[in-house]
DNA sequence: TGTAGTAATAACGTTTTTTTATATCTATAT
DNA sequence: ATATAGATATAAAAAAACGTTATTACTACA
């Protein structure tokens, strides 16, 4: 059995058992890897893959419990490659992030910009995405954290830890009837229809919550995965944007007018999250205390050590998270 | 990297760093081996042990680390050819016991005999050792089960499972004293040099907890690992011996005399260990209940899925123990 | 200081892996 | 049904990796 052999047959997995497809995202040749699935399966004495003429169908019972010990072989190789580059090197390497715009584009500027001063030498990837896409990335290992609001809990190998709570405004245009208001109250969002964000992305869950508690339908005529976008469709008069207020900015959104409204939506917490068991290098401890200052390393440490999500909980439960 | 270079690191790190006699119980040369452990560290970046000239000193921080990884590794790799197998055949394969004298003369001979007779096809694999090495064996993956009736508690990556317990009886020839008297005591026993089991096996820590308790301090002459060995030396009249119980055969052993000391010493429990992570095929889940009625496949999978000692001493308390 | 044991190096041959070119098969749409 | 695009298998050749032997160089211990 050969790790390259363990890397192929996982690639393939996770390219919908496209085996041309997968050669060309690794650099290599179609019939290497076709041959040394052989190879590997001749082995084993079972099939990983199961064919329709030359065609992979679908992956075996044992294939499933092949692929699943194979990635974790593989990624155990990754964490030796870590600890080695931990040890030859204390701030080289890489670190990847995958989080939404919201996060990217808000709340991350600032940590970023200190950790590449910091880090020189560590190359800083960025991907993007949906919650969901966000914490599949996290948890096939593919980036080191995932940073959302939602959807990371859905995750049962990932540790995830809370790091800043955050509340919604209002935003309006300024001549609009909203923007003289001194209290604002639900009834009065309810009147106008809703810019917000899409299903599923940044608190979107505790926004309905909060209508539907007060029996209230309120007419979202328009929804976006961030702000920026959202802001644009406002200043369009298309209607009331509700957005995390970070993402409401002074100096620049001066044609708007954002109105707290912490006090008719419950706050929501954004969270990071990374792979149970994964090493962290010394810069990585670094990023998320830099971003969320109670998780300090011996924090996430202790994290690292509850196996179940009760045990997490009882965890912070203790500890004071800040709000943005 | 190659799993050849870390199934060579891990080899060499416990074969006393010595690269010739690593090569010699792999069947290969050594500058083969010196070769691979070289490019592994040039790929990393560190050098996994020191060196002083040519002779390997020590590992490095650094290759603690990595051997620890790799050794994880490559027990994953067997555990997917275990799933191979078990996929490929049913009823093919191999399953290595490490126990003690005592189990594997008296307690596992019947378990065995019908073991071989259901699964022919599986070669079965027996190691002897002290409650100390078995444990070792079971830890880093050379055997699959560990049985034995002390020390495997040491080790936190084993999951521990009670067996049975037992008791122990005094074992006098025929026209000793003590044959005839009808209610044993601590006292009675203390009189005469005790012939037992040596520090650390079989449940010889109970024996001299009970003697301590009443502050007797009984002479033992003479101790060794197993039954027969005691009982040669009490056929010999050096003492009176102190076995389990199920170490009497009263076919063969018509010399001598058991005197049941089930009331004088707090009963012993055998227990069967794994490691923690293994997969476990069919027929070794049928070993373990064969061995242990009450160990039917869905407690063991249940004390597999508890990851501190706690948990599965509670798992425990609600199952009855059998008694030998 | 000498000797036995052990690792590194170099050169060589073998095996394994990858690549290229091509044939064959499957699924899908016409 | 048939044609076609997309995908895998096969075969042969090239390239890379691996292990072996022979030898040198170093260390530890007597």
């Amino acid at each position: 059995m050969k790790l390259q052999q363990l890397r192929y047959i996982w690639e393939v997995a996770h390219h919908d058992l496209n085996v041309s497809a997968t050669a060309q995202s690794l650099y290599t040749s179609q019939p290497g890897i076709s041959k040394q699935i052989r190879l590997l399966e001749e082995e084993l004495g079972v099939e990983v893959f199961s064919r329709s003429g030359k065609h992979l169908t679908r992956v075996t019972p044992a294939g499933e419990a092949i692929l699943q010990t194979a990635g974790e072989i593989l990624r155990k190789v990754e964490s030796i490659k870590q600890v080695a580059q931990e040890f030859s090197n204390d701030s080289k390497g890489s670190l990847s992030i995958a989080t939404t715009h919201t996060q990217a584009r808000y709340a991350l500027p600032n940590v970023i910009k200190g950790f590449i001063e910091k880090y020189p030498d560590v190359s800083l990837h960025m991907h993007q995405g949906t919650p969901m896409q966000i914490s599949e990335l996290a948890a096939d290992g593919t980036v080191d954290f995932a940073i959302a609001t939602e959807a990371l809990e859905l995750f049962s190998d990932l540790v995830m830890m809370p790091c800043y709570k955050w509340n919604r405004s209002v935003i309006v245009p300024k001549d609009h009837p909203l923007a003289k208001i001194t209290e604002l109250t639900l009834e009065d969002v309810a009147k106008y229809p809703i810019v917000t964000y899409v299903f599923g992305f940044t608190g979107r869950s505790q926004l309905d919550e909060a209508f539907m508690n007060k029996g209230l339908a309120p007419k979202v005529v328009f929804t976006a995965a961030d702000a920026d976008v959202i802001k644009t469709y406002v200043r369009l008069g298309l209607g009331i944007g509700i957005v995390a207020n970070l993402a409401y900015e002074p100096e620049v959104d001066t044609d708007l007018v954002a109105l707290d409204a912490s006090h008719l939506f419950a706050p929501s917490v954004t969270k990071i999250g990374f792979r149970r068991g994964t090493f962290l290098r010394g810069f990585m401890y670094d990023f998320i205390e830099q971003f969320a200052p109670h998780l300090t390393k011996d924090i996430v440490e202790e994290a690292f050590s509850r196996h179940t999500k009760s045990e997490l909980d009882e965890l912070f439960s203790h500890i004071d998270i800040p709000t943005f």
